[in-house]
RNA sequence: GCCUGCUUGGCUUAGUUGGUAAAGCACUUCACUCGUAAUGAAGAGAGCGCCAGUUCGAUUCUGGCAGCAGGCUCCA
């Protein structure tokens, strides 16, 4: 009777066991496809290693690499599986840390030798040695001391460190066969269990992320139980990187680079500008019809405007050197705001003016610095959808909330159905008082609350200057992008000393809520690109219709056709040249266009075109007007 | 800014152990007049990111700069 445990399942089930007995063996009495499947075992709520025995009645949960759990486990086995065969191949290298990531894992080394992709080849066929080996994973308990001991003899510095940090008298290691790493664990029970991974890439990476520490040589990589999950993954890439923004911009002529002009800031070409257009125009009307006004303000300011608003003093790392005009120092605006706030002080405004929306496409420069730029997402010229609410404290509430409202609809015009909300709350450094903090916070929450819309509280992420919501959205291939930022700022009222005359004859002074509901176009219409991959919705789509004839007695008609389309706003482009049918088609396929329209003598005769949308392989002949109809339904439908 | 790698016609790439470069697509012309994912042929197009240096000679070697990629750091 005592030799056993009663081991209690997630389904209540409860089997028995002997006392002692691995984890890994009681797995296998439940099944040999779980035992064979699991990572590690939560034991009565802990993670443990399968090798661990059980001596008392437990609560036993499979891990699997199903959840992320497992995933986070199996991965972090494999960084140490790389670890090991980068030490085998250079035995002068110092290990830093290797923790598992979101889509694999990678591992920190300090290294004389320089590591590149060339080298992935050979450490992949260490690791595949170190696999074939099929070293069991051991978890080792030693004290500080002994730790300390073993990783100062073998000159691990970086451990060394690890372990002083820890401030613990018991440290956990792992070992397999001649390698042993700090690690809390747990893993799988041996090399053998990683079948399949891959390295991706090599890249630099400060000590503990601080620039003033040493920079270090990282390796990423990922793996998976499965030879198929890895191939899948990677399959996954290649798409992720067929619908990358920069390689789609330069393939349907949306915008490019150039040296010479500078980098970071985009050439808008003409399927480019005319979705931006696209864009600007929807969202300014959008904003008119809530009740904003428009604002125009110029791209340089006086250096002063800028002393004034605190951005000489607090943003000057993202500013542009003055330029000097008639003995005085102008700047290339950062941001919209001080300028915006100029429009509201030229006069006196009056309790029943408020609140005072201004709405701006405003276009505002900063530097940063050279590593960062990454295609439209991250420039160094960009145009914000830029609006500040200048209002009185009882209407901040409905203010936040006719913006929350707005953004969502904006969002999902746009195709971004899911998103997730954050609620910033007051930073160490600010500025305002603890009652606006406190009334302004609670009105974002109540607003959001309200709404009914749920979100997640980011303790200490605020602005100096006020607490914040961001809106992050979710593309077609599950990545997040934060665009929308709804702000409150109790800073810069002050500094401009910005009043309303209120129902007593008093001056008072007003909140102003900022808000960017797309962010910058640039990197939204980046964001958009890859979220369509490049096939454009109706209403958004540059080109919405390509009319290509058969032979070259249908081209002055497709001609034709087309300026009347052009002269009724649709966009249309015809392709009359000398080509088969089907080589135009093919083409027509490859610019994403959503309607190919395809007219021989046939159509010519009836006075019909042969349609044929995106994705489909057959094709419908209809009149002219009702392809009209179906296209103009779509754009007013934003489909 | 930092680390690593990269930079050859519009695009994708080949190449030269240093003797001024090759292909496919795109483009132009000609022929074909063709019905829904590539008709055929011919032609034009780069001096190899920029600036120096080494050399009889540099696209190839060295240095600097710029740009790009992947990261790190940063991101009001």
């Amino acid at each position: 009777m005592n030799s056993e445990v009663k081991i209690k399942l997630p389904d209540s089930r409860e089997i028995l066991a002997e006392k002692g007995a691995s984890l890994y063996d009681i797995i296998g009495k439940i099944g040999k496809s779980l035992q064979k499947a699991a990572i590690s075992a939560r034991v009565n709520e802990i993670p443990v290693d399968l090798s661990s025995t059980v001596h008392e009645n437990s609560s036993l949960q499979v891990i699997t690499f199903d959840t992320a759990e497992g995933k986070d486990i199996f991965w972090h086995s494999a960084s140490h599986l790389m670890a090991q065969a980068v030490k085998r191949i250079y035995p002068g290298v110092r290990l830093a840390i290797g923790p598992s990531i979101d889509n694999g894992f990678y591992y920190d080394f300090e290294l004389d030798d320089k590591i590149t992709i060339d080298d992935f080849d050979t450490i992949e066929k260490e690791m595949e040695k170190i696999v074939n080996e099929a070293l069991d994973i051991k978890r080792e308990v030693l004290s500080l001391d002994d730790a300390l001991k073993i990783f100062r003899d073998s000159g691990e510095s970086y451990k060394v460190e690890l372990i002083q940090d820890l401030k613990d008298n018991e440290i956990s290691v792992y070992r397999q066969g001649d390698f042993i790493d700090l690690c809390r664990g747990p893993h799988v029970r041996s090399t053998s269990c990683i079948k399949s991974f891959k390295l991706l890439s090599v890249a630099g990476a400060y000590w503990r992320g601080d620039e003033k520490n040493k920079m270090l040589q990282r390796i990423y990589g990922t793996a998976f139980p499965d030879k198929k999950d890895l191939a899948r993954y990677l399959e996954l890439l290649e798409e992720a990187k067929k619908r990358d923004h920069r390689t789609l911009g330069r393939e349907l002529e949306l915008f490019s680079f150039d040296n010479e002009v500078g980098a970071g800031l985009p050439l808008w070409h003409p399927n480019g500008a005319i979705l931006r257009f696209i864009i600007d125009k929807f969202t300014t009307i959008e904003h008119l019809k809530r009740g904003y006004n428009l604002f125009v303000v110029p791209h340089i300011a006086k250096s002063d405007l800028y002393k004034t608003s605190g951005h000489l003093e607090f943003y000057k790392e993202n500013m542009y050197s003055p330029i000097k005009i008639d003995d005085q120092d102008y700047i290339l605006k950062p941001m919209n705001c001080p300028s915006q706030i100029k429009i509201f002080t030229s006069t006196m405004r009056s309790y029943r003016d408020l609140p005072f929306r201004g709405f701006e496409m405003g276009t505002v420069y900063r530097y940063e610095r050279s590593g960062v730029l990454h295609g439209l997402t991250r420039v160094r010229g960009f145009t914000q959808d830029d609006a500040h609410i200048f209002c009185r404290e009882d209407q901040i509430e409905e203010e936040i909330q006719g913006v929350l409202e707005f953004t969502l609809d904006m969002l999902k015009v746009f195709g971004f159905e899911e998103k997730s909300i954050y609620l910033s709350t007051r930073p160490e450094k600010s500025v305002g008082s603890d009652r606006n903090w406190e009334i302004a916070t609670s009105t974002l929450k109540n607003s959001l609350e309200k709404l009914k819309i749920p979100y997640k509280v980011d303790p200490g992420e605020g602005v100096f200057y006020g607490p914040k919501i961001d809106i992050k959205i979710k593309d077609a291939i599950g990545r997040e992008w934060q665009c929308s930022t709804i702000q409150v700022d109790f800073n810069l009222p002050e500094r401009f000393d910005i009043t309303y005359i209120g129902n007593d004859g008093q001056k008072h002074r007003p909140i102003m809520i900022h808000r960017a509901l797309l962010g910058s176009l640039e990197r939204f219409i980046g964001i958009l690109i890859e979220h369509y991959s490049g096939k454009f919705p109706t209403w958004l789509a540059p080109v919405q219709v390509i009319l290509m004839n058969v032979t070259e007695n249908e081209a002055d008609y497709v001609r034709d056709l087309k300026k009347l389309l052009v002269s009724q706003e649709f966009r249309a482009e015809a392709d009359a040249r000398n080509e088969s049918v089907g080589y135009k088609i093919r083409d027509a396929i490859s610019k994403k266009v959503p309607f190919i329209a395809v007219i021989g003598a046939k159509e010519v005769n009836d006075k019909t075109i042969s349609i044929r949308r995106r994705g489909e392989n057959k094709s419908i002949t209809m009149t002219i007007d009702e392809f009209k109809k179906i296209v103009v339904v779509e754009m007013n439908a934003k489909a």
